[in-house]
RNA sequence: GGCCUGAUGGCGGAGUGGUUACGCAGCGGACUGCAAAUCCGUGCACCCGAGUUCGAUUCUCGGUCAGGCCUCCA
């Protein structure tokens, strides 16, 4: 069984065949860092997470490459540093950290690269000289815009042709381009705005470029993978492979487009105007991020996900199951083993999350129900499978009573020790009235044959 | 207006030319001092119309509805 992924451009399926399976190469736009990260911007993160794991299970850790820009130019950011009275670097070093901190609870993967669009000027510059000199680029009042006419097939990713755009177009065209789809790769700054040299002027650079530069210079084009949300596919994707083609990289950009579908809240789409946005940030003090990451995955990440609480209660309730089956286990030895062939094989037919997450279910039931021989088997593989799709790392304790803070968790112990010297003398009347105590403090106990475990029941 | 998605049970969500996963919630039962967890069992769906076919939820066409992109939004 190969990997299957879809791909945008062909609007099909297709055989991942890597161009080098020595190094296996992957782009994904990152964030613009402006503000805090908000659930929407973490889908895209660990979808392509989920990849690159898999990815590094085929062709091992050393043989994947994964790159993610950060782009700290921008009007927000220079919006924001101006508000505030700082440099600019200020807010987006403030940000940045904070985006790893977001997704590092998300149990994301630090990418192989991560180029900041600051640090990457000179392969900007020296891209946007490329394509000047090569004719597909032209200055015009101080910018430098792509000339839309010199790459045939500009429209192909977002099958749309340059007559559609004209007609469907929306905007005022400016006066200095010579079609009205051309785009810029070179602006001036504004007073007050970072600036740098370049032989076409002082400014700054505009966002295709960005990451077309960075891809040049982190893995090389082409490169097998591209990912992104698919608001991106145009016109940033179409306009990066217009401008990576012409800029010398005529046998192709990038082999595989893949997008994820729009996270909503509910029936609306997240905005500032609606007042819902959720910021990971806030997520992850209300809900264990683990859940937050199994309600990212449980739905494929082509479709539209409704992004409401039930979803992630719903994510939680499926995470209690497989940490309860394996808190039960955990007198079972087992050597770390190989992921399932069914969920393995979910994952290669274009990470089909959802069926994978089925087949942990199915695990979760057999490690409860099993022969001995089948138990140890199950949790064997509900480990390794987990730690394929970033799940089930943490002992079960810590998921039920990681919560709690060690004062807490002091005065649990003794009240459960307590039930359970009025359980053994039957005086079941105190033994109710110190589950009311537990209950009251969030907690909830569950007898067993050897004594009594407890789990917290909400958070925040 | 152009382009592109999607429509599956009470909810979430896969998949398939012929028996429709899985989870949550529900119901009945086992277990439990009572619970919880777990286990056993169980009811419930493929937007509408036409076509292709022995047979369509699945393929084709049309329609309806919903969403996205066409403004440097993941």
């Amino acid at each position: 069984m190969s990997l299957r992924l879809y791909d945008t451009m062909a609007r099909a399926k297709r055989t991942f065949v890597p161009i080098d399976p020595a190094r296996v190469t992957m782009y994904v736009c990152g964030p613009t860092v402006y503000n805090f990260a908000h659930i929407g911007n973490a889908r895209p993160v660990v979808v392509f997470d989920v990849l690159f794991r898999l990815l590094r299970h085929i062709y091992g850790e050393d043989h994947v490459v994964y790159a993610a820009n950060v782009t700290d130019v921008d009007d927000k950011i220079n919006l924001k540093a101006t508000q505030e009275g700082v440099p600019i670097s200020t807010i987006t070093d403030r940000y940045l950290d904070a985006y790893h901190a977001d997704m590092a609870a998300l149990s994301a993967l630090r990418p192989t690269f991560e180029p900041r669009a600051t640090a990457t000027m000179n392969a900007i510059i020296a891209m946007i000289e490329r394509l000047v000199e090569g004719g597909s680029a032209y200055a015009a009042e101080g910018h430098v815009l792509f000339n839309t006419q010199a790459y045939r097939d500009y429209g192909k990713l977002s099958r749309r042709s340059l007559d559609d755009m004209i007609a469907g177009a929306r905007v005022d065209v400016a006066p200095y381009k010579q079609n009205p789809a051309d785009f810029v790769l070179w602006k001036p700054s504004k007073p007050g705005e970072p600036v740098w040299e370049s032989p076409f002027g002082p400014g700054r650079p505009g966002w295709h470029i960005e990451c077309s530069a960075m891809i040049e210079q982190t893995l090389g084009i082409p490169i097998d993978i591209h990912g992104g949300g698919n608001d991106l596919i145009f016109p940033h994707h179409e306009n990066e492979m217009a401008q990576g083609v012409c800029a010398g990289h005529r046998d192709g950009y990038a082999n595989y487009w893949m997008h994820n579908g729009f996270l909503n809240m509910g029936e609306q789409k997240m905005s500032k105007s609606l007042g819902n946005v959720q910021l990971v940030h806030e997520l992850v003090k209300q809900w264990p991020p683990e859940a937050l990451r199994w309600a990212l995955l449980a739905s494929h990440y082509r479709q539209p996900l409704a992004w409401t609480d039930e979803v992630i209660g719903q994510a939680r309730s499926a995470l209690d199951t497989m940490y309860g089956a394996l808190g039960r286990a955990e007198a079972i030895e087992v050597e770390p083993g190989a992921p399932s062939e069914a969920f393995l094989e979910a994952l290669l037919d274009d990470l089909n999350t959802p069926k994978a997450i089925a087949e942990l279910h199915a695990l979760a039931h057999r490690l409860e129900t099993g022969t001995p021989a089948e138990r140890a088997s199950a949790k064997s593989e509900m480990l390794a499978n987990g730690a394929l799709l970033g799940f089930l790392q943490s002992p079960p304790s810590t998921w039920f009573q990681g919560g709690a803070d060690v004062e807490l968790t002091a005065r649990i112990e003794e009240l459960i020790a307590q039930r359970v010297a009025a359980r053994t003398a039957k005086d079941w009347a105190l033994a109710d009235s110190i589950r009311a105590e537990l209950t009251a403090l969030d907690v909830e106990v569950m007898d067993g044959p050897t004594g009594a475990t407890w789990k917290l029941k909400e958070r925040a």
